[in-house]
DNA sequence: ACACCCCGTGTAATCGATTCCAGCACCGAG
DNA sequence: CTCGGTGCTGGAATCGATTACACGGGGTGT
């Protein structure tokens, strides 16, 4: 592959000249410049990243840890990243954590090794020291989604407390009594967040949340499948469950289906965590929606703030109740009979 | 940041034994190795990776080029692809091309600067001057799922067209005859493939595939949608659509949904490509699934066989049917009422 | 005793860029 | 004619690692 020494020898200049071309440094002719662009498309020649990097001290890289690609929160929230660092100019390196503490220092590490220029971190545990430290040292960095208390380090996340207000109306308003929630991680500031919201809302309406209606899951499907067991064995078992995350609702579902039983009839379905799917399930699941891609833009746009050097806040967005069938009788009088609006020519 | 010269300096030996140690060459003495390890322990020293790979010229990482990150089958590729490349010493960096040619020339361009050792692409079209260029100058490369032809790289990629046959046998038995199919963009193989395998199997019964029932998606939502319309609104619409992929099947449900019309008994509905959601919506969606884990690990072996200088071939992995209610009458004489085998305690 | 080898180590070159600094040529002003 | 810019250019240092090569010291074989 050409290096800047073959372009400088192609054109007849030195590796300087070339270089000062290629960064638009005023200070060349106009026909220094012309031979080397040309000596630039006659070898094909592309910029070594890594020895810029190197030179530069600079990689225009975001490291991006999610907690699970699986789950299609973090792959939209992942595609917004992406798309925002490269309008500014930046490229998205992204690690799966799958919900593991142990992945996921393994992809901080292995972003901090490339000397990546700020980290994004929806962390799936209270820390490692290897994340702190990092914190501590400078590396510029953002939480999306979780967050780790007691760090200065820039949140950006959606307030699901509103919504969450509204889904236990909402639920009351059905005639609900017993709820119960399938939890995520208590490392998590989400697994805990949603709980308390889901408490605090309760409280509001002088209903309880038991200890044995407060299961605890991980966020992966097959925790919410155990754990709607767990509750339908119960001897009075809940008459709506909420999971705290999409996969746990998936898991849920699969858990009462295959007992044979009936959403909403047998038992009411709701989820933190809106998807396109949500829509064609059966019932269509009723869920609290996050504005996920304005929080992946906001989260790059604070860390590209740190990097440069300027200020770099926290945001806070709120969420949306998303009231659909799962929960009881539909919103509307019935279910759409006619067409959408829009016109079939 | 500590650098192997502050390690060396503490240690104090030269960078030369550091550099030694950390690479477990043979020849240093223990005491040396203990005082490095010791001085690498105290500073906190971690190699810089862009040092090293402009020394070495490798960077131990592989590109992965996919379609789209918001297609969970991708998402799964990309998941397994991580995890095999990972225990084999090997770090992925993605890019999402959104079935965008330029934004695929977008990551590859990016991926080829950073001198990445390996390219695993699912190419988005027929191919860019820059990919086949790359290819030809020797760039380790492996195609995955989709391929380009007439090109010199290995193809790891499932074989649908015994399933097709499956998909249309068991729509025959169903009564269905007139067969539409909402096809991907032509300038991908998997675009092309599943039509043609289609059209083979009707053939085989008898069927033509009129154009009218060709409809043109591009493996999005909003295409499937689109072209569900259009194919309801022909004066003799297909009692079946076959949808190329799950996100235009989302599409075609979107559609069908907002007509107030019914899955399966207005029209039936089948997919290429399963996910898990399909068991839970409604009705649940008969689909074409993919070994996509394994084709992601096979990848994966491939392109490591070819940097590292083995040979590295192509595999094809047969897909199969999963029939469920989307398309008639159910498999089983009854939807399941029982629990599922696994106890309940 | 001498030649030879091996072990452990340091010096220095190298990878491909960027950038400071010095120098050269040419210009206009005094 | 000289002096001082100004504009353009190249040489060389530098980033942080790896590695070829040389060297000193100690052991071994004859």
């Amino acid at each position: 592959m050409a290096s800047i020494k073959d372009v400088a020898a192609e054109a007849g200049v030195s590796a300087a000249t070339v270089s000062r071309v290629l960064n638009d440094h005023p200070s060349v002719s106009a026909d220094a410049r012309t031979r080397v662009l040309a000596a630039v498309e006659t070898l094909g020649y592309r910029p070594n990243a890594v020895a810029r990097s190197l030179r530069t001290d600079q990689t225009h890289t975001l490291g991006l840890v999610i907690s699970d690609v699986l789950n299609p929160y973090f792959t939209e929230l992942a595609r917004s990243v992406e798309e925002e660092a490269r309008a500014l100019g930046y490229s998205v390196i992204i690690g799966n954590a799958d919900e593991r503490p142990d992945l996921q220092d393994h992809h901080v590490r292995n972003l901090l090794d490339r000397r990546i220029d700020g980290l994004l971190v929806s962390p799936t545990d209270g820390g490692s020291p290897l994340m702190l430290d990092a914190a501590r040292a400078g590396t510029p960095m953002v939480f999306v989604d979780r967050w780790i208390p007691g760090v200065d380090v820039p949140v950006v996340r959606a307030d699901g407390r509103a919504a969450v207000r509204d889904l236990v109306a909402h639920l009351r308003g059905l005639g609900h009594r017993r709820l119960a929630i399938i939890a995520g991680p208590a490392a998590t500031t989400t697994g805990r967040e949603r709980v308390d919201a889901f408490r605090e809302a309760l409280g509001a309406y002088g209903l309880a949340l038991p200890d044995a209606y407060v299961g605890q899951g991980d966020f992966q499907a097959e925790s919410g499948r155990r754990v709607t067991e767990g509750l339908l064995d119960l001897p009075e078992p809940p008459e709506v469950v909420f999971a705290a995350d999409n996969l746990m609702a998936l898991g849920a579902l699969d858990a009462v289906r295959a007992r044979g039983m009936r959403v909403p009839d047998d038992i009411a379905l709701a989820a933190f965590d809106d998807i396109r799917w949500f829509v064609h399930t059966d019932p269509p699941i009723t869920a609290i929606a996050q504005p996920t891609g304005e929080l992946g833009r906001a989260a790059v746009r604070a860390l590209v703030a740190r990097i440069e050097g300027r200020p770099g806040e926290s945001v806070t967005l709120p969420a949306r109740l998303v009231v659909r069938r799962s929960c009881g009788e539909p919103p509307s009088p019935l279910p759409p009979l006619s067409p959408a609006p829009r016109s079939t020519p």
